[in-house]
DNA sequence: ACCAAAAATGCATAAAAACGCAGAAAAATG
DNA sequence: CATTTTTCTGCGTTTTTATGCATTTTTGGT
């Protein structure tokens, strides 16, 4: 690998997760930690990042993916998302909406995973570039600027096509009796044809959207497959036993 | 095998591979490291390649962010920039594809302006979503990952659909006899399809790619409405009169 | 103040680049 | 057409760069 390769890495990487470790670094890109300081020392001496015992901080605040400090409840949905990665075969068609716990999601597919993504959110489109042996199949439409998804008839019918073996959600609220909820109408749209296009669904909820409900009903608790949560099971059955009756599979 | 010939050949492999090694171009080439190293040197005092120690990268890199640090030439194609955008009008629909020099584009498009814009660029529609008047249309399809762009039939399909005023191409090469040529197969088709959709095509041209020629047609020179270009008209009329004498509209 | 981890330093080695040169080929010149 | 000049290329030599390892120094936490 050249220098400058590695290098580029080590900015999109910094970047990315706001920090980073050298001995980190030393293993991801196989060089030894020496060399990775040698690197750190370069790039901080040009100002691009900010080198600090241990390893780097990144310097620029502006960033159009997600930048990782400023996820809330950052453990909580990595946990989500190494649980909701294990759901994932060789060879499955999946489908992503948007958010924080799918954008650690596919942060998280391994380089040797061969698998075809639809999504609609731009970020999570962006980090699927790296990732070597996904297809990912961009399904477009009218963009809603706050969320970074597409919205609206095309993005329905380009769904109507589409015929999948996984659907991951994002949760915006769970209840018993109401089911999967959204905020936004136009989503709570898309999330429906989602559902409908998949042959199973999986729902990424962290604990704070359980017994909670928004306006629009996106579709009843008895239509989702699995919740990933970030709970034991005694933990769920000790505070959420009425999603436990539900029969959904929670893990 | 001539020297020309064998830089272009570099250029390509280079474009298309994002990075090549001195050693595998000596090979493939079969010449000495040195002339390979030779031809590096050249391609790299005109801007075309980075060159490395042991080998060269591409210089037109991912953009994951608004990083005006990376953007080569920047102040060329910020000039270029500001003349496209004027030829912008209220309530105009138009049609906008990947690279840096649109990305500076999109970026001087002023907050007041009312506009659509149809896009199949991942960095390009993460600006817009910043531009309160813009409504934005991202075309689906396939991603392509080097340059963040969808591609194949579902985004012909959709564009198909599509009646645009304007359509701003980024221009990889551009010459009289052979007209606009694409390094990509995949993206040369959906140019096709962008041109056909569109009233007016205007083409964002650094100086570098007139004159060049890739592997790809995409349409004759005729078909081309307005080039913008950083040069003057005086420029223009010493350096480039063979483009002037096309009839093709130079600003 | 002590200790483990991280960083700096010096050194060795291998790879790549630069340099100078020479011969071959191509282009220019009279 | 002959010959002079220029360009291109490869080779041997020297210099520079990149990297890892061993050793010493510094740092930060307890």
């Amino acid at each position: 690998m050249l220098k400058e390769e590695r290098q580029q890495l080590i900015l999109q990487k910094v970047n990315r997760e706001r920090k980073i470790l050298s001995k980190d670094l030393s293993e991801f890109l196989k060089v030894s930690e020496d060399t990775v300081r040698r690197d750190l020392n370069e790039l901080a001496g040009k100002g691009m990042i900010l080198k600090v015992h241990g390893g780097a901080l990144a310097t620029r605040q502006k960033i159009y993916t997600y930048d990782e400090a400023s996820i809330s409840n950052l453990e909580e949905k990595k946990t989500i998302a190494e649980k909701a990665v294990s759901l994932i075969r060789e060879n499955h068609v999946i489908i992503v909406t948007g958010g924080t716990t799918n954008f650690e999601l596919v942060s998280m597919i391994p380089d040797h995973l061969s698998i075809t993504v639809y999504t609609y959110s731009l970020s999570i489109a962006m980090i699927l570039t790296e990732k070597p042996n996904v297809e990912v199949l961009f399904i477009g439409g009218k963009l809603l600027k706050n969320a970074q998804v597409t919205v609206g008839i095309d993005v329905i019918k380009a769904l109507s096509q589409v015929h999948a073996d996984l659907c991951f959600l994002g949760t915006s609220a769970l209840s018993v009796t109401e089911g999967l909820t959204e905020i936004n109408y136009e989503v709570s749209h898309v999330k429906k044809a989602m559902i409908e296009a998949s042959d199973n669904l999986v729902l990424l909820c962290t604990e704070e959207k359980l017994n909670m409900v928004e306006r629009y009903k996106v579709c009843p608790i008895s239509r989702v497959g699995t919740v990933v949560t970030s709970l034991s099971q005694n933990t769920l059955k000790r505070k959420y036993a009425n999603f436990l009756a539900t029969g959904v599979d929670f893990i």
